[in-house]
RNA sequence: GCUCAAAUGGCGGAAUUGGUAGACGCGCUGGAUUCAAAAUCCAGUUUCUUCGGAAGUGUGGGUUCGAUUCCCACUUUGAGUACCA
C-alpha cells in the first residue's frame, strides 16, 4: 500500500471539521492553554510558503499541549480592515467588503489545506459589524476615562467632574492645562467650556495636532507607520500638517508599558525596541527668566548637575517664544532662518545632521543661580516635538552643544574637574567631580543632580521630571475601509453615541475617494447623520443641529481592531451578542499564553494592544495587566530567485575599418562586473536585440559570467547562438573569427520563474515560455550548456511576486502533501531566524514520511504486531521522546524533525514491528505531521483521533548504558576512541588508556604531564 | 553615530551546564535495480595529506587539562533607532 498523502490529508481534514475535533470548551477541568497567531490581513495575493511558518509552529505547540492534557484555545481570524482593499476599491469601484470576502475565502482554503488545528467556530473579522461594534464600544470607554496620576490608573471621567465641581482642578495635574481653576469657576463655565477642558483629560481626545500627512495615501499616519521618512505602505513621502484629529493618550501609560515589559517572556531585542520607543529619560525641567520680558523659557535636561556649564540656550525654530524675544536688529536674520528651515523637509533634516546652523535672537535669559546673562539662539538641531522644544546648552558636556558653540564662537566653560575639553565635549558621568559650579563643586553626578534640583525647587525655577519619547497616537484616518467612530458633533463638541445603539455601520458611498472639498470618503455618504430622537443614522440633508447632527467623517486606523481581538476569541461565538467577551470566558482564559507573529509589529500592534488591555483592566472589564505571557517572533522565509542573463544590445565593430588594433584571437568585449560566488549563469538572448546599437548604458552585476561558453567551436556557445539569430553573413563571421572585428554585447540579469527551475538549477524552458508572466521571453533564445540544458544562478531575496520567486503552499501540498510542507518549514532552521526557501530540499522530509509509512505498512498491509520490543527499540523510542519533548518546549522545532528521521532510520534498521514502540512514536510525530499520524494510528485499530491521546512518558531506565566509547584526547584534541565499561573507576580508565597502543604512538616516548579523566565523559592527556 | 543579534562544509543547519565539531537533510560522486527514466536501496562527501596523520567553527589575543561555547579587541553581515537635550 502506497503513502497516498492527498487522499489521507483530505480525509482527515474532513474528519476534524465534521467532528469539531479542535473546538475549545469554556467549561473544562483540564488546565487551559491559549496559543495565538497574529491574525493575517487577507490580501489579494493569497498565502505564499513564508506566511504559514508561524502558524505551523503555533499549531505544533497547540497540538503538543493537547497531548499533554491541556484544554487548548487555538483560534484564527482576519484583520480585514485596511488600505489595500480600499486602494483596490478606488481603482475598480468594487466594494471593499466584497474583495475582502473573496480574499478570505482564498485564505481559508489555503489554511485548511495545511491541516491546522484551529477552532474556526471562534473566528473573528475586524470588519464585521458585530465585531467592530465592540471596537467602537472600547473607544467610548476610552473617551469616558481619564488617567489619575495619584492612583496610577484610568478612572471614570465622571469622578473627575465631581472633583472639579467640589474642589477645582488644583489636585488633578494635567500637562495640557497650565491654568488651574476653582470649583466655583468650574461651575460657572458653560457646557462647551467644561467639555473643552474635559477633552484635555480624556484618554481619547480631539485636538489640533501636527500630524504626519501622506498626500499620496490621502491620510495621516502614526509614527510607527512611517519608515525612514516615507510611508511604510507604498513608500510615499510624508509631511507635517496641522489637523484636528482623534488621539489616544497612550503617553499616560508610558511608565506602566515600560514596567510591564519585565513580566513578558520574549527576546531582549523586542523589549529593547519597546524601551527605545517609550524612551524614558529622567532629569529636570528648568525655567530661565528672559531679561527684559515677563516670559520664561522652560527646558528639559537629563543633566541638572551641569547647570553651571550653561553658556547659551537654543530654541527650536518653531518655538512659540521666538518671535516675541527676537530683538529688532536680529529680526531679519531670524526670519530668514526660520523660513529656510521650514522649507527643509523632516527627511532632509534627518539625513543631513552634520551641518551646523542657527542664529542669535539678540535676547538674553538669566541664569537661575549666577543671574549672568545667557544668549538665546535658535537652531534646528533642537526639535520642537521633543521635551519643551528648548535646551539649556552645556557645551562642555554635550557634543552637539559643543559643536554649536565652536561654530559660533560661544564660550565653553569647563565644569569638570581634571577633564580636557579642548577637543571634544565630555559626555561621561561617572568618576568625575563637578567644578566651577558654586555649591555643586566637588560632587559627583548623582549628588550634584539631586542638589541642583533641590535648589531649583527652592527658587521655584525647576523640578525633577521624567520625560518620555512616546507620543500620543493619532487615531483618525481619512479613509473609508475602517471602523466608523461612534461620534456626532453638537456645537463642534464631540458626543458619544450610547453603547446600546452600536454598531454604527459603515455607510454606503458611491466612490471611495475624498470629496472635492477635501473631506474623507465618508463625506460622500448620503445617509450619515445622527438623530438623537430615534437614535439612528439618518440622511445628512436632514441635519438641523437640534435633533439631527453630523457624524464623524474619519474612520479608525488599522490597529484599532487588532488591539483587543485576542479577548474576542475567548467567548464562544454563540454567546457573543451582548458582550465583547463574558466575565466567565475572561476569567477562564485570562490572557494569551503563547503569541507568535512577525517582529515588524514590535512597536505598533504590541504597544497599542498592551495599552488597551491596561485601560480595560483599569476600568474593570478584564483582569489581566498584559495581553501576552510569552511572545515569539518568527523569522521571515526568503525566496531563492532564479537569475538568467539577458543579452540586450549587440554590435559588431569592424576593426579593420575603425581601429588598427591587432587581435590575435577571436574576442568578445563585455561590460560587466562579477561577484565572487562563481556560480554558473546562462544567457537568454532576446530576438529583439538592436543590432549595431550604440546604447552603452546597460551594465550588470551578476555572478559567474566567467563560466560562459564563449568557445566558437562549441555548438551552443554564446557566439554561435548570437550569430544564428543575428543572421550574420559569412564574411562578417570570418572577420570575427579572425579577430578583425569585435562583437560586443550587453547583458542584464533577469529573474525567471523559480517554479520552473529544478533542484539542479535547470530551467524548464518550454513550460517557462508559455507562462503568462513570461510572455516577454517567448521570442528569446537560450544559450544552452553542451548537454542542452539551461542553468540559472541563484539569489536569496524577499519572497515577492515582483521577483518571480513566490512559492505557493497549495502547489507544495498537492505535490508533496501538507505534512511534508509542515515538516519542511520547521526543518529549514530555527523558528526565529531568517532563512531561504528552496523547494528542492523538500524531497528530504518527503522521503522521510514515505519511510515512516513503510515502517507500518507494506504491500501486504499492516506490518505492526504485538512483538515484544527489543532493548534497542526501547532505547530509540525513549531517547526520541526525551529529545522531542525538550525541543518542543524550547521551540526548537528544526531539531526534532532530525530526531524523527534518526528514530525512523534506526527502527527501520532494527526491523521493528512492535506496536508498543510504533504507536507512541505516532503521538510524538503527530503535532508535526498530523495527517499521516492519524491515518496510521487509525490503522493500528484506534477509532478516535490521535490528537488527544497522551504524550508518551519518558523512561530513563531504557537509556542506561553499560559501556562508554571514551574519546581520548591529547592536549584537548581527540585522537581516538576507546570502548570501556561504564563502571570503571578513574584509575581503571587511566590504566586502560595508558596501556593502549595508540596512546604510546601519540606520546612517542614522552611522559604525560597530566592525565585528566572525567568518568563517563572524556580522557585528556597533556603531554 | 548608538543599541541588539549573528558569523560553522558547495547549501540549510546541528553540537541543551566548556568535554568526540560538521548531527539531520539538500546537492554532488560512485554503485545496485531498470530496455530506459522516475522512484527506491547501498557506499562516499570539511580541507590538506607522504595515507602514518595534520589543520580546521569571521580575525587577533586571553582564561582553561580542554573553547563553536566564557572574556577582551577588531572585521563583516543583518535588525532596530536616530540631532531625544
Amino acid at each position: 500500500m502506497q503513502y497516498d498523502f492527498n487522499r489521507i490529508e483530505k480525509d482527515w481534514q474532513k474528519y476534524w471539521s465534521e467532528n469539531q475535533t479542535f473546538k475549545a470548551s469554556n467549561n473544562c477541568e483540564k488546565p487551559k492553554y491559549y496559543v495565538l497567531d497574529m491574525f493575517p490581513y487577507p490580501s489579494g495575493a493569497g498565502l505564499h510558503v513564508g506566511h504559514p511558518l508561524g502558524y505551523i509552529a503555533s499549531d505544533i505547540y497547540a497540538r503538543y499541549k493537547r497531548h499533554k492534557g491541556s484544554n487548548v484555545l487555538h483560534p484564527q481570524g482576519y484583520d480585514s480592515f485596511g488600505l489595500p482593499a480600499e486602494q483596490y476599491a478606488i481603482q475598480t469601484g468594487q466594494h471593499p467588503a466584497i474583495t475582502t470576502e473573496t480574499n478570505i475565502k482564498t485564505y481559508r482554503r489555503q489554511l485548511d489545506q495545511i491541516g491546522f488545528s484551529f477552532d474556526w467556530s471562534r473566528e473573528v473579522r475586524t470588519s464585521n459589524p458585530e465585531y467592530y461594534k465592540w471596537t467602537q464600544w472600547i473607544f467610548i470607554q476610552l473617551f469616558q476615562s481619564y488617567y489619575c496620576n495619584n492612583d496610577n490608573k484610568a478612572k471614570d471621567i465622571n469622578e473627575l467632574v465631581s472633583i472639579f465641581s467640589s474642589e477645582g482642578n488644583a489636585n488633578v495635574a494635567c500637562d495640557d492645562i497650565i491654568e488651574t481653576f476653582t470649583s466655583e469657576a468650574w461651575n460657572s463655565f458653560s457646557t462647551e467650556e467644561q467639555q473643552a477642558i474635559l477633552l484635555k483629560y480624556r484618554l481619547t481626545y480631539l485636538a489640533e495636532t501636527e500630524v504626519n500627512w501622506c498626500p499620496a495615501l490621502g491620510t495621516v499616519l502614526a509614527n510607527d507607520e512611517i519608515v525612514n521618512g516615507v510611508s511604510e505602505r507604498g513608500g510615499h513621502p510624508v509631511m507635517r500638517k496641522k489637523m484636528t484629529q482623534w488621539s489616544m493618550r497612550i503617553s499616560a501609560y508610558a511608565e506602566r508599558l515600560l514596567q510591564g515589559l519585565e513580566t513578558i517572556d520574549c527576546t531582549d531585542a523586542l523589549k529593547e525596541t519597546q524601551r527605545n520607543w517609550i524612551g524614558k529619560s529622567v532629569g529636570a525641567t528648568v525655567s530661565f527668566n528672559v531679561k527684559g520680558h515677563d516670559e520664561s523659557i522652560e527646558v528639559f535636561t537629563t543633566r541638572p548637575d551641569t547647570i553651571f556649564g550653561v553658556s547659551f540656550m537654543t530654541l527650536a525654530p518653531e518655538h512659540e517664544l521666538v518671535s516675541k524675544l527676537t530683538t529688532a536688529e536680529q529680526k531679519a536674520e531670524v526670519e530668514t532662518y526660520i523660513e529656510k528651515t521650514a522649507k527643509r523637509s523632516e527627511r532632509d533634516r534627518m539625513v543631513d545632521v552634520k551641518t551646523i546652523s542657527g542664529v542669535f535672537t539678540g535676547a538674553y535669559a538669566e541664569h537661575p543661580f549666577t543671574k549672568e546673562p545667557v544668549q538665546i539662539w535658535i537652531g534646528d538641531y533642537v526639535l520642537a516635538s521633543y521635551g519643551t522644544g528648548a535646551v539649556m546648552a552645556v557645551p562642555c558636556g554635550d557634543q552637539r552643544d559643543y559643536d554649536f558653540a565652536k561654530h559660533f564662537n560661544i564660550q565653553i566653560p569647563n565644569i569638570f574637574e581634571g577633564v580636557d575639553i579642548s577637543k571634544e565635549a565630555f559626555t561621561g558621568k561617572d568618576n568625575v567631580k563637578i567644578a566651577n559650579s558654586d555649591f555643586l563643586n566637588g560632587m559627583n553626578y548623582k549628588k550634584a543632580s539631586k542638589r541642583a534640583i533641590y535648589d531649583l525647587e527652592q527658587l521655584g525655577q525647576g523640578e525633577g521630571k521624567t520625560n518620555y519619547r512616546l507620543r500620543d497616537a493619532v487615531f483618525s484616518r481619512q479613509r473609508y475601509w475602517g471602523e466608523p467612530f461612534p461620534v456626532y458633533y453638537v456645537n463642534g463638541m464631540p458626543q458619544m453615541i450610547d453603547a446600546e445603539h452600536l454598531p454604527i455601520r459603515l455607510p454606503e458611498v458611491e466612490k471611495y475617494l475624498p470629496t472635492e472639498e477635501g473631506e474623507p470618503p465618508l463625506g460622500r455618504a448620503n445617509v450619515w447623520a445622527w438623530c438623537t430622537k430615534t437614535n439612528t443614522v439618518v440622511a445628512n440633508n436632514k441635519i438641523d443641529n437640534k435633533t439631527i447632527f453630523s457624524l464623524e467623517l474619519n474612520t479608525m486606523p488599522g490597529w484599532a481592531g487588532s488591539s483587543w481581538y485576542f479577548f474576542r476569541y475567548m467567548e464562544e461565538a454563540a454567546s457573543r451578542g451582548n458582550v465583547f467577551a463574558s466575565k466567565d470566558a475572561l476569567n477562564y482564559w485570562e490572557n494569551v499564553d503563547l503569541y507568535i507573529g512577525g517582529a515588524e509589529h514590535a512597536t505598533g500592534h504590541l504597544l497599542y494592544s498592551r495599552f488597551w488591555v491596561k485601560l480595560l483592566k483599569d476600568r474593570g472589564f478584564v483582569n489581566v495587566e498584559e495581553p501576552f505571557k510569552k511572545l515569539i517572533n518568527q523569522g521571515m522565509i526568503l525566496g531563492t530567485s532564479a537569475i538568467a542573463l539577458n543579452v540586450t544590445n549587440i554590435r559588431v565593430n569592424h576593426l579593420s575599418k575603425l581601429y588598427s588594433l591587432k587581435e590575435d584571437e577571436f574576442k568578445f568585449t563585455t561590460d560587466y562586473s562579477q561577484n565572487s560566488s562563481g556560480q554558473k549563469v546562462n544567457i537568454l538572448v532576446s530576438k529583439d536585440l538592436m543590432f549595431e546599437s550604440t546604447n552603452t548604458k546597460n551594465t550588470i552585476s551578476c555572478s559567474g559570467i566567467n563560466n560562459l561558453n564563449h568557445d566558437p567551436s562549441k555548438k551552443n556557445s554564446l557566439f554561435n547562438t548570437i550569430l544564428s539569430i543575428l543572421d550574420i553573413n559569412e564574411e562578417v563571421k570570418d572577420e570575427l573569427l579572425n579577430g578583425e572585428s569585435i562583437l560586443s554585447y550587453f547583458i542584464n540579469p533577469i529573474r525567471v520563474d523559480v517554479n520552473k527551475v529544478n533542484a539542479s538549477d535547470e530551467l524548464d524552458i518550454d513550460s517557462f515560455k508559455i507562462q503568462k508572466t513570461s510572455k516577454e521571453y517567448e521570442k528569446s533564445l537560450f544559450i544552452l550548456e553542451d548537454n542542452d540544458i539551461f542553468l540559472v544562478g541563484r539569489e536569496v531575496e524577499k519572497m515577492s511576486k515582483r521577483w518571480l520567486n513566490v512559492v505557493n503552499p497549495e502547489v507544495i501540498c498537492e505535490q508533496y502533501g501538507a505534512d511534508s510542507l509542515r515538516l519542511y518549514e520547521m526543518f529549514l532552521g530555527p523558528l526565529e531566524q531568517y532563512k531561504p526557501w528552496d523547494t528542492a530540499g523538500i524531497s528530504g522530509v518527503h522521503s522521510f514520511l514515505k519511510k515512516l509509512w513503510k515502517l507500518y505498512v507494506d504491500d501486504n498491509g499492516l506490518k505492526v504486531n504485538d512483538a515484544e520490543p527489543t532493548k534497542d527499540n526501547l532505547k530509540t523510542l525513549h531517547k526520541t521522546i526525551k529529545k522531542v519533548q525538550e525541543d518542543i518546549e524550547n521551540f526548537s522545532f528544526n531539531t526534532s524533525v532530525s530526531t524523527f528521521m534518526i528514530a525512523v532510520n534506526e527502527l527501520t534498521a532494527q526491523k521493528c514491528t512492535s506496536k508498543e514502540i510504533l504507536e507512541p512514536l505516532l503521538v510524538l510525530i503527530s503535532p508535526y505531521a498530523p495527517h499521516i499520524a492519524e491515518e496510521l494510528y487509525n490503522k493500528l485499530g484506534n477509532n478516535t483521533s490521535i490528537s488527544t491521546s497522551p504524550f508518551p512518558e519518558f523512561d530513563a531506565s531504557h537509556l542506561v548504558e553499560s559501556s562508554k566509547n571514551y574519546p581520548i584526547s591529547f592536549n584537548g584534541k581527540m585522537r581516538f576512541t576507546l570502548e570501556l565499561p561504564m563502571d570503571f573507576t578513574k584509575d581503571e580508565i587511566e590504566k586502560a588508556v595508558m596501556a593502549h597502543e595508540k596512546t604510546i604512538t601519540q606520546l612517542d616516548g614522552r611522559e604525560p604531564k597530566k592525565i585528566i579523566v572525567v568518568p563517563g565523559k572524556i580522557v585528556n592527556i597533556v603531554g
